[in-house]
Formats: structure tokens, C-alpha cells, sequence
DNA sequence: CGCTCGGCATGACAAATGTCAGAGCCGGTC
DNA sequence: GACCGGCTCTGACATTTGTCATGCCGAGCG
């Protein structure tokens, strides 16, 4: 290990931030080059400094961390990506999966176990926390058309049909007939219980 | 400073709660003799080890930090209690004071801020992070009655009202009229863009 | 004591929402 | 070419909501 692997440490929560870059310095094969509070900001400091990993939280604002993730794949091939979150969703599992993302943990892994993990990443292979995976795999599929779900997530805030047939540019009763379907397949009571199972599972 | 300031962290975070630990053992006149991963748990801790400073993160498993926080007052009355949290909302922070916690800080702080504010709330004075405290005031107090509230909680998850009605064993008539007041005063859309409101104001 | 306010309720009406049947258009697949 | 599934729309209907007027009761206050 003569040649570090050099991380950038993004997550908006400056408190967790810093003492991570402390915790994983101390580790002798790790170095923390860059660091980033924001979506964006996490892009910029990627393409200035080039780090081997990239430790993105998956709530920043700007940009989420499957978003940048998205980004640095074409940027920077060469750059693995490792998800740290606070609440996995199985939806976003699968979709930091299919945005080319090496690692997905949640954050109640010690640091000691977080660089064992930066380092399988680093070395080229996955690692998905075994508990996360048998969620995704549980909650399966979102059964939601492209449509049914742009519509759903329209109707988060409790807006009225009017509204988000207006945003969507489609018919009241189109957004009716979609949001129909859409509660019919979750199950749900109403389209806000919808919503939030369809949130809950990272459907939205 | 001979004697250092004994400490007790809780955060169901492994992470943060690790790093956090790590750092602020780094000031050699903190001392972290506890950590918990839940609610419960930081009671415990707090009983077995008698902290001066109780250092607990607001979204907890079992028991949020303010009920801790409220549950130690009268435990451990000499234990000063400080509040961390990722996303402060103005009302959380007038709870938090009412359940006599010293300290209320986001997580978005350093950890050498952090350290200075342990002393603070050490030395028996108060700290509230002032943007924090700049929401709270602007944001005012809840214009909800009790009845208002409770109603409108049960609505959170999208329950129809029938069903409101009966898990707060009122009439449903009496249920629409409490929404429909809570919706006016909170000059939302409808009940579920209420709920987002009064949420976000931390008055539910 | 009378007033006001909050809690609780009913009834009635208008508006929004949920549900269903049908129908045309497109892009795949067998 | 026939068939299917998703997307879009319309119209009609039942149900659920939001809103309002009105009434009763009890607590607190001047």
C-alpha cells in the first residue's frame, strides 16, 4: 500500500464531514483530498482533485448523490462511487446501482468497516449492505408506469388535480385516470397514502 | 480544566456517532464516557454514568431527543442536555427548550464549534444556533388548537376521515370542521398540503 | 352575570376526487 | 398483419372532501 487511495468526502452535514476525514485519515492507506457540502460542489472538487473514490451521502442539497454519481460516471470512468445514507430506500438502491455506483451503506456502519469497504470499492469490487439489499429485493420492482410515477410525485405536496395536470401538461381526467391506477396497484387508501408508500419504498 | 467534562453521545448513526466520539476526545477537557444508538438506550446510559452533558441527536429509534431530554430533567437534573440535529424545524426547537435542553445546533456546525458549545452549555449558559432561532421566531407560534393539531396528525398519513374520526373517537363532521379550520389558519390548499405545512413549522 | 372561546355536533351544499367504460394512437412483438 | 401495452383523452357516476350556518355545553374572564 505504498500508494494511498484518495478519497473526496462529500455530505452537506459539515459536523459528520469533518469527522469523517479525521476518522479515515487516521487509516494510513487512505488519504481525503477533497471535500464538499453540496451536489455540485462535490462535481466541482471531483474533476479538480481526480480522487480514486468518491463518498457521496445520498440527501445533499443541489444534487442528490446518485445524481453526481450519474455525472462522474461519464467525467471520470475511473472513479468509483460509494453511497453513504441515512435512511436507505430500496428504490434508491436500485438506482444507484443502475447509475453505475460501486457501494451503497447506511450510516449505521462503523468507520473501521466504512474503509474496509472503501477499499473493496477502490479495489474494483461491489459492496451493498446485506440489510439494504434484502429490502430492495423484498420490495421489488416499482409496478408504476414513467407516467404514474411523474404524476404521483406532482401530487406530493397535496396539490389539486388542476395544478398537476397543468405542470404535466395533461388532461384533469388523464391525471385522474393515472393516479387511479397508481393507488389501485399500491394498494393504497387515497393518492397520499400512495405517495408515501411509493416514497417509503424510493418509487418517487 | 483539570476535571474534564463527562460526556454522553447518542446518535443511531454508528457513524457519526464514532467519529463525533473520536473527534471530541481529541479536547482534552471532553471526555466521552457513554453512547447510545436509541432513545431508550441513552436513558439507560445516562442513569448508569451520570454525564454532565447529554449530547443527543433529535431523530432517534424508541424516543426522539427532546422526550430523552424531558425524561432526564427530572432523572438527572445536574445533566445539561444539548440537542443535534440534520434538519431543524423552528418548532422542534421551541419543544427542545420547553423540555429544558440547553443547547440546540445542526449538524451542519464543525466539530470544533461543537466542542466550544459543549463548554457553553457546561457552564450552565444557554446556546441556540442563531439561524435556527431566527426561524422559530419568524415562524411564530402555532395558531392550532390542541384538537386542530391532534386531527391534523392523524391525517398525516392520508387517512380518510372516516377513519380519523374513529381513531380520535369523534364525529366526522366535527373531523372536517377541524381540518377545515386547520387549513384555513395555515392558509394551505387542502388538509394534505396542511400536514406539509404544519410539518415543516414543527407544529405537529 | 353575561361574554367569549374552544370543543363537539348536525345538516346541507358545492367542489374535488375516485372509479369505470370506452376509444384513438403509437411502438413493439409474435 | 394482428395483437398487446402504454399513453392520452372524454364522459358519466358515486364518493369523499371542503365550507358554511347553526346549535349546545362548559370554562375562564371582566
Amino acid at each position: 500500500m505504498s500508494v494511498p487511495v484518495r478519497l473526496l468526502l462529500a455530505d452537506d452535514e459539515h459536523l459528520i464531514r469533518g469527522a469523517l476525514a479525521a476518522l479515515l485519515s487516521l487509516e494510513d492507506d487512505l488519504l481525503v483530498v477533497a471535500e464538499a457540502a453540496s451536489g455540485p460542489e462535490a462535481l466541482a472538487m471531483a474533476r479538480a482533485h481526480e480522487p480514486d473514490v468518491a463518498v457521496l451521502d445520498l440527501q445533499m442539497p443541489g444534487a442528490d448523490g446518485v445524481r453526481v454519481a450519474t455525472s462522474l460516471r461519464t467525467e471520470l470512468p475511473g472513479c468509483r462511487v460509494l453511497i453513504v445514507t441515512g435512511h436507505g430506500r430500496p428504490g434508491h438502491l436500485k438506482r444507484a446501482l443502475a447509475a453505475g455506483v460501486r457501494g451503497f451503506v447506511p450510516k449505521t456502519v462503523s468507520a473501521q468497516r466504512l474503509a474496509e469497504i472503501i477499499r473493496t470499492v477502490h479495489a474494483g469490487n461491489r459492496y451493498v449492505d446485506p440489510e439494504l439489499a434484502a429490502d430492495a429485493i423484498s420490495a421489488g420492482d416499482s409496478p408504476l408506469t414513467a407516467r404514474e410515477a411523474e404524476v404521483l410525485e406532482l401530487a406530493a405536496d397535496g396539490a389539486p388535480v388542476a395544478e398537476i395536470a397543468e405542470r404535466a401538461a395533461l388532461s384533469p381526467g388523464t391525471v385522474r385516470n393515472y393516479l387511479s391506477s397508481a393507488v389501485t396497484k399500491l394498494g393504497a387508501e387515497n393518492r397520499h397514502a400512495a405517495v408515501r408508500l411509493a416514497r417509503e419504498r424510493g418509487w418517487v
